[in-house]
This record gives C-alpha cells, structure tokens and sequence, in this order.
DNA sequence: AATTGGAATGTAATCGTTTACATTTTGATG
DNA sequence: CATCAAAATGTAAACGATTACATTCCAATT
C-alpha cells in the first residue's frame, strides 16, 4: 500500500505539504501542487480514510435512518438524499429502522459509532415522543413524521392541509358518508385524521374514522367489512398509500363500482393507483423535495449549529382522477 | 471522550485487557472480564471506529451497490441484505448507482477507500462486460445480473428457464403471434429473450420482439404502436416490471380488452400486478432469498477467499393470474 | 523446594494521517 | 543590502485503538 511518505519522497516535499494538498487547503505554491498531483496520480496513491478520520475528526458522512425501505415513499426520498450526497462527494449511510424501535436505536447508536455529521431520519412514533435530540452528538433533521415539541430541523407534509383538501373535494363532488381509514401509530396518521375531522365538521357532517394498525392487510380487513353494510359508504379515504392498497384489494375482492357504489381516494401517487380502473385520486406528496430540502437543511446545520430550528412544510397536491367523479 | 486508557484506570487493567475483552478475544480472566465490563458500562465507553480500524484493519462493513434503488425488486433485495446484515452485527454502505456507469465507478472508487469487506452488486451491463474482480481488494458477489466468463460468486434468476415456462403457459393457454418486449440494455433482458425464443421454436410458432430501452414510457410507446395493429397481438410479454407497467399503460389507454383483445404477462409480482383488474400473470423472483443467499455467499467468500467460486440459480415462480386466461 | 509450562497481564510500538509549531524562503521596502 | 512580514515548507507530536512481545503469576510436577 501506498502511503503519504512514498508520495512525499516522490514529490520531493514533506507529508505536510503533500497533506494539504490533498485536502484542499491553502498555503501551498502552484508548484508543489502539481508536483504532488502527479506523484499522487503516477503512484495510484488514496489516502487511508481511517487515519485521516482519526486524525482529523472528521467523516464526511451524514446518516439516514428511514422506517420502511420498502415504502415507496421513503425509496423516493431515500433516492433523493442520495443524489444530493453524491454531488456534495458526501457518503451516505443509508439504514432501515422497519418500523422497529430497536433497530432504530441500534442504528442511532450506530451512527454515533461512526462519527457522522448529521443525520435524517423518519422516527417511529415510539421514538418522536421521547426524542430528545440534544442528546446526539450531531444534528438530526426529522422527515415526514414531526411533533410540535421536539427541537429539531423537520421537513413534513402539511398533513392537516393535505387531508383538509382531500375530504373537502369529495364533499364537493357529492359525497357525504365519507368513513376515513388511518394508520393510527404513526405520527402522520392522526394529524390527517385531524384535518379530515375539520373538513367534515365545516361540511355539517357526521365523521367516521377507522384507526388501525399499519398494515395493508389490517385495512382490508377492515375495508371489507365496511364495503358488507347495507347502505354501502359514500366514499373511502386512506391517510396512506398502505391503507389505500388494502383498500384498494377489498374493493377488487367485494367487487364495489366505483365511484358509483362507493367513491375512494387516499395518499400518495404510487404507479398502481394510475393504473387501476378507475384511477385514484390521491395527494401526491412532494418526496424528490422532502428529500433535498432535508439534505440541505442537514448540511446547513452541520455548518451553523447554533442556528434556530427550522421547520419546513410542504404542500401536497391534489391529483383528481376517476375514483372520485362528481355523484350521479 | 472517554478512552480505552480511562476505562483502563477504572478497571485496575492495562488497555490490553481492556481491548482484548471488547473484542472478546480469549486470554482473559473471568475476574478481569467482569471488571472490565462493569468500567466500561459505568464509564459509558464506546471505543474509537477510527482508531480500531486504523490499527485493525478490519471495518466489519460491507457495500452494497444497486443499480436502481426505486425498483422495487432491488427494493426488497436491499431489505433482505441490511436484515440479515443487522443479525450478523455487520455495517451496510448501501448505494443507488441509478443505472449510472459513472456513479457505479465512484461508489467501488469509494468501497475501496472504505476498506469494505466485500460488495454486492447489481452492476450495470457497461461494468459487467468488462468487470475483473480480481482488480478489487475486496470479493464481489454479483446479483440479479451475471455473465457466464466473469469471475465473481453470484446469484440470480434462471432466466432463460423463467421466460421458458411463462411463454409457454401462454402458448398453452391458445395465444399464437406472441410478442415479447425487453429492455435491451441490461443482461436479463437478452437472457430472457432467449428463453422466450426457445419456447416460440419449440412450438413452432413465429418471434418477434421489441428491444428498447428499459424505462417505463419507452414500453408504453412501442405497446402502444403494436396495439394500433389489426389484428391484435394475441399477447404482450414483458422482460422486466417496469416493461409491464408500460404496457399496462399502453392498454389501459388505448382501452383494449384484456385478455379477449390481447392476454398480458410479465416478470415481478409487485403490488399493483394484482391489484388491476384483470390481475396479471408474472414470473415472481424470490427477492428475499436473493437478497438473503447473497449475503451468505459473501460472508463465506470473506472467511474463506481461496473456495472456489459459486453461482446460485434461483427459479422464478408462475403466478398465474386472469391476464392470461384460456383463450376462448 | 526448585522447576516448568501455560495462562493472564502488561508495556510500548504501531497503524497513516493531520496539524500545531518552527523554520526557511521570498519579495517588498527603506 | 539589511530588514521584515508574509508565504511556503518542514518537523514531529498527536489521534485512540490493537497487538507483538515481554513479563508475571500460578499450579502442577519432579
């Protein structure tokens, strides 16, 4: 292995010199600077990332913790981080917490371990609600689940708005028995669940509400015994894009006309909602800037830390399709 | 900090003592051993990642590369790798070279700096032609993607044999002028082909298919060129998912009648497969063992570098679905 | 009681950088 | 040409662990 001396002879300078090259730093002539950048390139020299962490402190590493690899959500966001890292030349330690509070703090600890420089994460609700995030010797940048009180920079839905919209468009086309299925151990969950209630109440309606585990197949179930009752619902609403599919299999299984029997709608514009008959109508949440702002908002922090929590909420957008056309 | 030499004090050791019972080396006393713990509990002791790896050269850290981490299929790959890597107690670099030759070079450029233990990779068709591993400090196990004179444990799907047998089910089923559309790009693609022409050959049946770039909106281009033809193809067959979900696509607009009009089927069971209506048939690829026999093959690899190298040909499951009903 | 071997423990060198500090070089100025 | 500040360079001390090697301890054996 090639080290920092061999460049040095080769160079004819000292490993000072040949140091602070390779970091960028100022204080170096022209002519060493090149001279080092060819004996660096003729030698195939890399610089041992281990010594130079220790020596230094630093990692150029920041952290990102989601809860479901597999939510297409997170994937989106996931990417998103990714490619900002990867312009930034910043690496990125991509975890999958599972919904599961254990390996969630494996990997905060994780992260401790490895010194990183900051971290994004999507909490489990059992973790938001004690989160103390001075606690961490680096920053953390909350995703898509937040609560009022925890003093960190969060990038979220504005979920109240988003379900407000939601239900306030069925209303519009026609809807009243509007029953809304919600996961209800997340964080996301109930304040869309809060901001269906606002619009019913405004509407003059009774609410329905369905809390329920996260599970696609805890909403079918659930799904399936609300599409047995006899008058069938109005409509459907999903607070995610888990609940709708569970839906989303009931109604296919029940064999439910929609919208004429029963209209449905829900969150997140996953491909498949497209593509069924008719199509969904959904809240598409903005993943690809959820994902860079929190990056940015990552790396601004790690640059002033004493700088005040900021709280970025961003607006979905409502995407009418065919599952929701104006009642007969 | 705390550091090895104050857990050292505490304990009445010496930092060797210390090192060797978080490492959990043998040579210790039980006596020492308990001391140490108690110092290092108390203390609230985490040794140094750099440190240790400096010294050590071990990082207990293995990389894995996927070509497109919002394909779900490497999706569901990935969760199986970080799962049984959590079990193992083992790091994950995990990276989205997004099809990307360039970002595919800068992350192995990286798992060399990082000094992994070995790397997974779903290389691009680019790196796989001319891939040598032995150029890599490190072992590569390749998945999903493989060519027979590389040089690298590997897992994948048989595809040929899956192509084989899906066509042959439609055969079976009465469709004749079959036409099979794959992404061109990749190295399953071609492999699947081939296995689809092998089944047409054998049945006496006329090819043809349609070579394209592997991104949905391509897909759904060139189906819907082919679903303007009288008569209609009898059927569709798709190399990949995001293939199908082009056609699927293609059909929905173009409003043809599946599968009197034309029968559809395609590899990966995601979701929306069998939530549309009619459900389609596809090849399912046993991700989790995929994900999970990967992982395995690399730990092995690393314990013992001089075995021989292994292929594991995994075989895809016929799920079949309405799309592909008996023709009438 | 002296000897011996193995287990337990300790000492100190080492991993490959970065960087504080000391030194030299440079070019401008009186 | 002496002086001086600024710029460039070099020397060597960290960073915090692991581990080769040396030493001590202990019980068993002669």
């Amino acid at each position: 292995m090639v080290k920092i001396m061999d460049v040095a002879k080769q160079a004819g300078v000292s490993t000072a010199s040949v140091s602070r090259v390779i970091s960028g730093l100022p204080g170096v002539s022209e002519e060493t600077r090149t001279r080092v950048n060819a004996a660096v390139k003729s030698l195939g020299y890399r610089p041992d990332l281990a010594a130079r962490r220790l020596r230094s402190g630093r990692t150029d590493t920041l952290g990102l913790i989601v809860s479901d690899i597999r939510n297409p959500f997170f994937t989106e966001i996931s990417r998103a981080v990714e490619d900002v890292a990867y312009q930034n030349r910043m690496r990125v330690l991509l975890c999958n917490a599972d919904e599961n509070p254990e390996k969630e703090a494996f990997y905060l600890e994780m992260m401790r371990d490895e010194n990183v420089s900051g971290v994004i994460l999507s909490p489990t609700l059992s973790l938001l609600e004690k989160l103390r995030p001075q606690d961490y010797p680096f920053p953390i940048v909350l995703v898509d689940r937040y609560q009022r009180d925890v003093d960190a920079d969060a990038v979220v839905l504005d979920n109240f708005d988003a379900a407000y919209r939601l239900t306030e468009h069925l209303i519009m086309q026609g809807y009243r028995r509007i029953v809304f299925l919600y996961g209800s151990v997340g964080s996301t969950g109930p304040q869309r669940h809060q901001g269906y209630l606002a619009a019913m109440s405004v509407a003059g309606l009774a609410p329905e509400a369905e809390p329920l585990a996260p599970r696609s197949e805890r909403a079918r179930e659930v799904a399936e015994r609300l599409l047995r009752r006899n008058p069938l619902p109005d409509a459907l609403v999903a607070s995610s894009g888990l609940v709708l599919q569970g839906i989303a299999e009931a109604i296919k299984a029940a064999g439910v006309k929609v919208p004429s029997d029963t209209a449905v709608a829900g969150f997140d514009d996953l491909p498949w909602t497209s593509l069924v008959t008719p199509d969904i109508t959904v809240i598409r949440q903005p993943t690809n800037e959820i994902g860079q702002t929190a990056l940015r908002l990552l790396l601004e922090r790690v640059a002033l830390p004493e700088r005040a929590v900021r709280r970025v909420v961003l607006r979905g957008e409502l995407l009418v399709r065919g599952s929701t056309q104006r009642r007969a």
